[in-house]
DNA sequence: AGGTGTTATTGCGATATCGTAGAGTCCTTA
DNA sequence: TAAGGACTCTACGATATCGCAATAACACCT
């Protein structure tokens, strides 16, 4: 953990960082879901929905970070591709439970086979253990939200 | 595969949490920074050329992740909003040097004023050395790269 | 020099993002 | 039980993204 190295960068750019990974991780992802059916972006919803299904559209969105009208959007696309499913959420009127079709589990299945080889690539290619990296972003993560003036 | 360790999350969801990770700062540098006259990707992509101007419109590609037509998008809308300079490249007729104009500094001064207190309250609320954190996103970017198949 | 393959950039256009506004539903408080 | 307000979702539309294919310039032949 020792700061011996040449790392140059300020401490300050911690949020370039993540905005340019964010360019970086979308551009693999894509490489390697070509021909599954998902991109970046679905392949991310979907898996958020698995996680959690079955889960309202504001769920998702608090999950993801995700404003509520891209999920909207997202809900009407993958719907009328039948990969998603909106049942009547008997316990508020005004929402909805999202859970992957049939369907949509197997395309997310076949978009899994893809990616998890190309993560194991990443990690092997991290010289650091892989917990101690997702336990760093997601404290990063929360940070970054509750640093997020807006909530209300 | 790898071992498993017992960490909050599985070690398979890192780039999940970049990817959430990459809403998240959205979110926050777009609150942050309404009325500075730039978003969280203008913010970026000013910041990109000024940390390495005068710079090649690959060179961005390149150093964030982000397609060339991207660029090209982003660079036909700034030079019409006269925050940014093309100058010939001398080394390659194919190819310009793009800077920021002095009205672009200062409106990127502006924004930089509203992001700096945006990103130390991140930061305080981490309870991990940013040095440290900075260089695990680093070495994260590098990976992620590297593992990028033919980047086409 | 002429030919061939590679590379930097952009015009075009299909598609996606996400803010604003609005419709419907739930939750108070009186 | 009604009224006011807060909340969840979506229609709409202005704007942005980014793939494809074209253009122009370079680089390496022979």
């Amino acid at each position: 953990m020792g700061d011996k190295a040449e790392t140059h960068a300020e401490p300050r750019d911690v949020l370039f960082e993540v905005w340019s990974l964010m360019y970086s991780v979308g551009g693999l992802l894509d490489a390697v879901l070509a021909g599954s059916g998902l991109n970046a972006d679905e392949f991310g919803f979907y898996s958020a929905v698995i996680g959690n299904q079955p889960v309202t559209p504001k769920r998702i969105s608090e999950l993801v970070g995700m404003p509520p009208t891209t999920v909207s959007s997202f809900l009407t696309r993958l719907v009328a591709r039948g990969h998603i499913s909106k049942t009547t959420n008997p316990a508020d009127g005004r929402s909805f439970l999202i859970e992957l079709t049939p369907t949509g589990l197997k395309c997310h299945n076949e978009a899994w086979i893809r990616f998890v080889p190309a993560q194991d690539a990443v990690i092997d290619r991290l010289e650091l253990p892989v917990g101690q990296v997702t336990d760093t972003l997601q404290r990063l993560n929360e940070a970054v939200r509750a640093a997020t003036p807006a909530s209300a």
